[in-house]
DNA sequence: TTGTTATTGAGACTCATTCTCAATTAATAT
DNA sequence: ATATTAATTGAGAATGAGTCTCAATAACAA
């Protein structure tokens, strides 16, 4: 399980580098991506925290997810037409994605063996790697076998 | 070096298959794109097209790019604040990115054992990989020695 | 408490991309 | 060729995610 006090601490240490502060929509927001599993968007944030009768406005939604992109606790999934599809990565393990074109399914895996070889190749090119973002498109099993 | 009349044909193809049209419009934005080296986004694509004196609406230019996306001439590099960035694809051998934070440097590579180790973890998952997309973000050689 | 500075919210604004629809053009049938 | 039918185009309007503005407010330091 998530560790919120951490999280919070964590974050504030961020902000106070940057000499920004830890305001309650702030902490707000970050209780909210805390506690969100699987993938998430800007807006459904947004209508989430209203629902539960705190009140933070867009564009400190929009805002805090940036610092909080910025700072490691989640990550941009995707970008769609509709708009960027973003997960919250903090105290989880770094995973990668596969993407169904069919029915949209997504499968998170990890590799200890393709992690290393990557680092690998980086190194090849003088390169040094920080992070990374893998998807692989294709057909689930289930629409595989559909497509006969 | 690219093969345009083929790349002609074979668009022309996968526009039959739909019942669509190789029109003068589509014909030339498929020129431009074949003669691309390097990345590209739709706004100077564009511009290059008006400047080489040929008319085409900025409308019938990102009609012609989602119908290239969609028949795999093009593949989209990334998407950023600024819209999207793409790379011809047709006739070249797939690759994938290097990202420096620092100066934006691009750097592509192609590993044999990559693709292998994705396509077993494919099979792991019942999952029938058909593209990826990996992007690696870090610092290239360069921003790295001098960051010290 | 007070002063200083960061932050917020409402809504205006931006800008890439898509949509609208009348006019045009390609492919096909006559 | 010519008519018929359906796809396509272009100009500009519309859309919508995300950012910006700025006066009011809140966080922090002394």
């Amino acid at each position: 399980m998530i560790d919120k006090n951490k999280g919070k601490k964590d974050f504030t240490n961020f902000l106070r580098e940057h000499g920004q502060r830890l305001t309650n929509e702030r902490s707000v927001v970050l209780n909210r991506i805390l506690s969100c599993t699987g993938h998430f968007d800007p807006d459904s944030l947004y209508l989430q925290i209203r629902q539960t009768g705190l009140k933070v406005s867009r564009a400190s939604v929009y805002r805090t997810l940036n610092l909080l992109h910025k700072s490691g606790f989640i990550s941009i999934v995707r970008k769609t037409e509709k708009g960027t599809i973003y997960e919250c990565v903090y105290g989880i393990k770094h995973h990668d994605h596969m993407h169904c074109n069919e029915c949209g399914k997504v499968i998170e895996f990890y590799s200890e063996e393709l992690e290393k070889l990557q680092e690998k190749i980086c190194e090849k090119q003088g390169f040094k790697g920080q992070s990374h973002t893998l998807e692989i498109r294709g057909y689930c099993a289930k629409c595989k076998k559909n497509m006969k």
